[in-house]
DNA sequence: CGATGCGGGTGCA
DNA sequence: TGCACCCGCATCG
């Protein structure tokens, strides 16, 4: 496990998580009470039952980001955030790019976004597929889920369940995709965002 | 437009 | 109580 001295001494939903990390830290000096002694270095793809403590500092941590498509859910608790996982948009034939890519698109965030990239032709041009949702039920029969906490010297992490299907593509590519939508043909920097994608260089946008 | 957060409110164990 | 989730509101890029 890559969260060595991170495990097992907290839960997010404990009434006592470590607080002093960053003193320690910031002292070189172990804390040795409260177990944690080191931050993790962000996880995009974090699966798993797992947890990891990350810097105040990191943007990614900030954000509450990751590589899956997660969505705030409502847990009625104002010191944790929690995130349920949107599947991936796949192709409704599971057609293979030349490239042995296969289709496995971002799902937008937003439902009524998500709705309307539903059922439209799978991007693939050789394929007469339709994109659909394959939604997560990797947490029992749920979608997995993610918790934020914050303290003032740690953003704790801790993922819920497994996800049981493929990675969706990262944020750049889904962003590319929107602004180049947007202004299709206008902007050179557009295309250079979309052919650094080797699954949207494969395709017809 | 859409990513993100927030939080009221509902339906189920 | 805990959890999943719908919905509108607000901010921000």
């Amino acid at each position: 496990m890559h969260d060595h001295n991170n495990t097992l001494e907290w839960d997010i939903n404990d009434n006592h998580i470590p607080k002093r990390l960053g003193t320690a830290l910031g002292t070189g000096s172990p804390n040795t009470v409260s177990g944690v002694t080191t931050h993790d270095a962000f996880q995009e793809w974090a699966d798993g039952h797992s947890r990891f403590v990350y810097r105040p500092d990191s943007e990614e941590a900030r954000r509450h980001s990751s590589g899956w498509a997660m969505r705030n859910t409502n847990n009625h608790n104002v010191h944790i955030l929690k995130k349920s996982c949107l599947g991936v948009l796949v192709c409704n034939k599971h057609c293979i790019l030349d490239n042995g890519d296969t289709i496995h698109l971002r799902p937008a965030i937003c439902d009524k976004a998500r709705k309307k990239q539903q059922h439209k032709a799978c991007p693939n041009h050789k394929c007469t597929g339709r994109l659909e949702v394959q939604p997560c039920r990797g947490h029992c029969g749920y979608p997995v889920t993610h918790f934020w906490r914050h303290t003032e010297f740690a953003v704790f992490f801790q993922a819920k369940g497994n996800h049981d299907h493929p990675r969706p593509e990262p944020k750049s590519s889904a962003e590319a995709r929107r602004v180049g939508h947007s202004y299709k043909f206008s902007r050179g920097i557009t295309r250079s965002l979309l052919l650094n994608n080797s699954i949207a260089s494969s395709l017809q946008f």
